[in-house]
This record gives structure tokens, sequence and C-alpha cells, in this order.
DNA sequence: TCACTATGGTTTCCCATGAAACGATAGCGG
DNA sequence: CCGCTATCGTTTCATGGGAAACCATAGTGA
């Protein structure tokens, strides 16, 4: 029960374009770990994302703002707002004022979120392990290495056309 | 102007999670494909991945059912029955009667199509040599194999997930 | 021929996401 | 101190995209 086909369609154009191969795998990874997540811990990526700031910062002694999550995280300030308040009403995150700036709050996880995050991060790292289970570390490195180059240009050649 | 962020923030787990780093990787792709279409064609993702494919057909005689369009371009068959519907709108695309199945109809390319056609492949071409500018061959080659590689394993852990 | 099921396509509904508008506070220049 | 502007966070609105329901036709078995 693979693929059928009626009949298999000869390589074209899109296929071998390379951004949307880039794409299609993106979605793949990003289903499944989408699906993981949910499926345990009623978790979505947005939410899971920041539970893994938060826990980094955690180790640090730090506590974040929802500016710093949304740098950090690279989602948009909406996204990163969202996500906090489901995690604050699940018990995960706590708000404690900032006493240099009315405006925000400092985030942190509370002890129910940290088991969350010890409990979420391994799984998350297995994930990865799944999927990077056939890459050899110099593969790894490639890899890791190309998509940062690409992001890198792709941002790049954006700004230019953004005038 | 490039980044302002308060503080630096160390490498976290985050930033070292693969599959974040294929997300955001893809997101910033994705987004200046998008840009450029809507910008020159006023054509979305799912419409251009339509004319791609159906100017593939094109030019190996055939016209296509939305059904082949779905498997072609890996797209939900929602996304494909409203790209062709705009794209039948503005006359890029026309649909003949399927003799052989009364439920469906064959797609293909107009002249003022196959025009817009010719238009956008050498765009889409010439934004991929762009975000690849600086891969050699051989990194273009391993970048290809190791999508596909991926994406077939995700495809793969998320079916056994699924029972 | 007559159900019954399967399938291509379409419509409807719902959720996720981001842009823009908004309120509140901060920061600055007078 | 008083305005003016910038910024953080929140809410509201518009859009995109997928799931499920739905319709019409095809295919199948009695």
């Amino acid at each position: 029960m693979g693929d059928n086909l009626d009949h298999a369609l000869p390589e074209g154009q899109l296929e071998s374009f390379l951004p949307y191969q880039l794409s299609i795998a993106s979605n793949a990874v990003s289903s499944l770990i989408a699906e993981r997540y949910h499926k345990r811990f009623a978790l979505k990526i947005p939410e899971w994302r920041v539970i893994a700031v938060l826990g980094d910062a955690h180790a640090r002694g730090a506590a974040l703002t929802q500016r710093s999550l949304t740098a950090a995280t690279l989602m948009d300030k909406v996204a990163v707002n969202r996500a906090c308040k489901v995690l604050e009403n699940r018990g995960l995150v706590a708000r404690a004022p900032n006493k240099d700036d009315g405006r925000s709050h400092f985030l942190q996880l509370t002890g129910e979120g940290r088991a969350i995050h010890e409990e979420v991060m391994p799984l998350a790292l297995a994930t990865e392990r799944d999927l990077f289970a056939d890459f050899d570390a110099a593969e790894q490195q490639q890899f890791r290495s190309l998509l940062k180059r690409i992001r890198g240009r792709a941002a790049n050649l954006a700004e230019k056309t953004n005038d």
C-alpha cells in the first residue's frame, strides 16, 4: 500500500526544483514532530519552542520577556503571546513583574513546566535521532551548514527585494 | 541595521535542533519565492505549482485531471481545486470533458497559460540559481540527496506512528 | 437491472497564522 | 513637567489551508 498513482509521472521541472524539495521535506518533518508532541503532551510546535527556550534560560538562571522569546524562536510576537497564554493557563509558565519595565513580564517555567521540559526534550532528541539515524556525523554537519547558508542567502535576497 | 537583540542569547537546545533549522530555512526560502511570484505574476505557490506541472504535461502532449495534479504536486485536493479555479478564471487553464469519466475533466494550459509558464519558469530557475549560487555542483547534489532521505525517513516514521 | 460501495471533485466549516490596529508604558527633548 | 515618539504586549481582522461533509458518477456484485 505504498504509492498507487495511476501512471507514474516522469520527473518534471517541479520535482527537480530544489525549493520544492526543501519545502516538502520540511513539511514532512514538521508534521511528524507536531504529531508526536501533540499526541503525548498536547503541545503545539510554538508552545514546545517556548518551553525549549525557557528551559535553556532556566538552566542559566535567567527569565525572559516575550520580546526575547520572539527573538530566540524567530516566531511572530503574536504566536509567542498565544503560546505563552496557553502555557500559563496550563500552569507550566509563570509571569513575574518586571520592575524595570511595566509593559512586560518575566516568564519562567514552573516546577511542573520544568518537569514537562525534562520529558519533552528527550522525545525531541529521540525524534531527531530517528530522523537522522542514517546520516553519519559528517553528513549531519554538512546538512546543518548547507541549511544555514541557504537561510542566510534567502534572507539576504529578500531584503534586497523589499525596497 | 541588522540584528539588535538586547543581549545575544547563547546557543540553546532549540538553535541546535535540526528540524528547527530545517523549518526556518524552508520558511525563508518559501517566503522569498512567494513574494517574487506574487509581485510579478500575482500567483501563489499552489497556483505556480499547478502551472509548472501542466507545463510539463503539455510538453509531453498530455492533459491531466485534478487527481493527477494532486499526486504530482503533493498538495491537498482542495488546494489543487482552488488553484485550478483561480487559473481557470484568469484564463490560463482550460477544462475539457473526460469522456471516460464524467466526474473529472482534463486540464491544460491555454495559450495565455503557456505564455505565463514560459515567463514564470525562468524566474523560478533564476531564483533557484540565486539561492544556491554559492553551492558547487557536489554540494547541490548532496543537498538534494539529504533532503530526499530525510523526507523518506519522516514519511516512514509517520506511518508507523499512525496506528 | 438494482443496490451498494468507491472515488473525483466541490463546498463548507474550522483552526492556525500573520498584519494591522490598539492600549499602556517608556524614553526623550524641550 | 509636558508632549511626542517608540516599544511591548494584546486584541482584532483577514487570509490560507486542511478535515470532513457532500454530490455526482463509476464500478461491482447479486
